[in-house]
DNA sequence: CTCAATTCGTAATGGTAGTTCGAAATCGGA
DNA sequence: TCCGATTTCGAACTACCATTACGAATTGAG
């Protein structure tokens, strides 16, 4: 190793530290998913990671901090699929379908991580403040809770939207019952299939697929009757 | 105590604890709403009942027991409100309607009580067995899962639910997204409302209604736009 | 008022999680 | 090889929770 650089041994040092850190979080994230978070103990994290007690405070002075060490490495996946995602979308409803997609993708491949925000949410909601709570959805849409509204405008105008919806409410709505199901699905795993009879995809899927139908314009089937005259209903709504 | 007529003294006594049950259940009720169930004590419950510890092992011997409890007496209200609920409607989708209705007055009037199936959801769900689990779903519609089935195929073929949903998967999607939608607002609470400027029972029938849109046959309002050449959306879509 | 049944309240026990501290081991650099 | 910086280890300590035992107090019935 070159003499004249320190910074090479401060490196060393932070990465086997970034390693070290990196190996307990991986431990929790495993523990949290097998026992739930709030059944697994420090010291069990600490056992999981192969070191003692007093080390892992050299690391993470509480669970706390680990439960929030794993939820940015969760959000910030998140936040990059989503960006992506809807960067290469058309018009409005493509990019709230893409949206949802990649929920769904999620809950396939990563139903772990689903279930460790769905756990996050239960056990810290109550003590979080709003703005932090809100980063969540913040990384759903990394253009922040404005652009659902541009979104809903902007799809009434291209014709993608049913004209009726509230720009400054159905789309959080629809998040919001979106998440919902989706954590819901993840926390109950593979046990509503069971039940059910029916996989957690397939249900998530089902549930995105009524949303769509309820925010798109009416659909070419509709043209079928578009000549017929209008119906009492029509008439008294 | 006489002889023959044991009844008498023993209901004073029995009334006696039933009061002390119910007070017991109450104060935890309150503590699991204010600090999360997990973090709740046997020994604050304890205190907040105005008992002595041993005193409160004569009526329940862990806090899973007084949790248990606590969620009879909750599934209980809920199966009564739904299933008279569901005999008033007609159609299948004056049916599915009110119990999304009944599930939103009690996310309006019992959001402590929400809030608590969530925690219960999010902390136990991993312990039960998956007959346990359903229950709860069981008590939304009284008939059991196999109703929902029958639900939607009555709707079909009354007119009030478009032909292409699928018996056996749709309406289990919709129940799962309506109550995580539920849960999530009643979790989350009055800082949903303070970062979307949108009260919770808003947003909450906002989601039935596009729900709704999505179960129900097309309906007459398309017939406004029916003069207007087909859209962009319309026409790739 | 008295007896018997029941509940209450104090105090003590055992166990576990969280935390701290100094000594020992390890690593990087000359 | 040696020195200083960094990390790890082992042990002790604190605090709190769950649980039990037992005598005191309360309550119901005659």
């Amino acid at each position: 190793m070159p003499a004249r650089d320190a910074a090479p041994a401060a490196n060393k040092y932070r990465a086997h530290r970034e390693r070290q850190r990196r190996r307990i979080l991986d431990a929790a994230e495993r523990l949290f998913d097998e026992h739930g978070i709030d059944r697994v103990t420090m010291v069990e994290v600490t056992s999981a990671s192969g070191l003692r007690a007093s080390t892992m405070y050299q690391y993470f002075s509480s669970k706390d901090d680990i439960v929030w060490a794993i939820l940015g490495t969760v959000l910030a996946d998140l936040a990059a699929q989503t960006k992506e995602a809807i960067e290469t979308a058309r018009t409005a409803l493509d990019k709230i379908t893409a949206m949802l997609e990649i929920m769904a993708d999620r809950l396939t491949n990563d139903q772990a991580k689903v279930r460790f925000l769905a756990q996050f949410d239960a056990m810290y909601a109550r003590d979080w403040p709003a703005e932090r709570l809100l980063t969540l959805e913040g990384q759903i849409n990394p253009l922040g809770f404005r652009y659902f509204g541009t979104l809903i405008r902007e799809g009434i105008a291209d014709g993608s939207l049913r004209p009726d919806l509230d720009p400054d409410l159905t789309m959080h709505a629809v998040i919001n019952a979106v998440i919902g199901a989706q954590r819901r699905l993840a926390s109950l795993g593979n046990r509503v299939e069971l039940e059910y009879g029916q996989p957690v995809d397939r249900l998530f899927r089902e549930t995105i697929r009524v949303i769509l139908l309820g925010l798109r314009a009416t659909e070419i089937r509709a043209a079928r009757v578009r000549c017929a005259p209008p119906s009492r209903a029509e008439r008294s709504g």
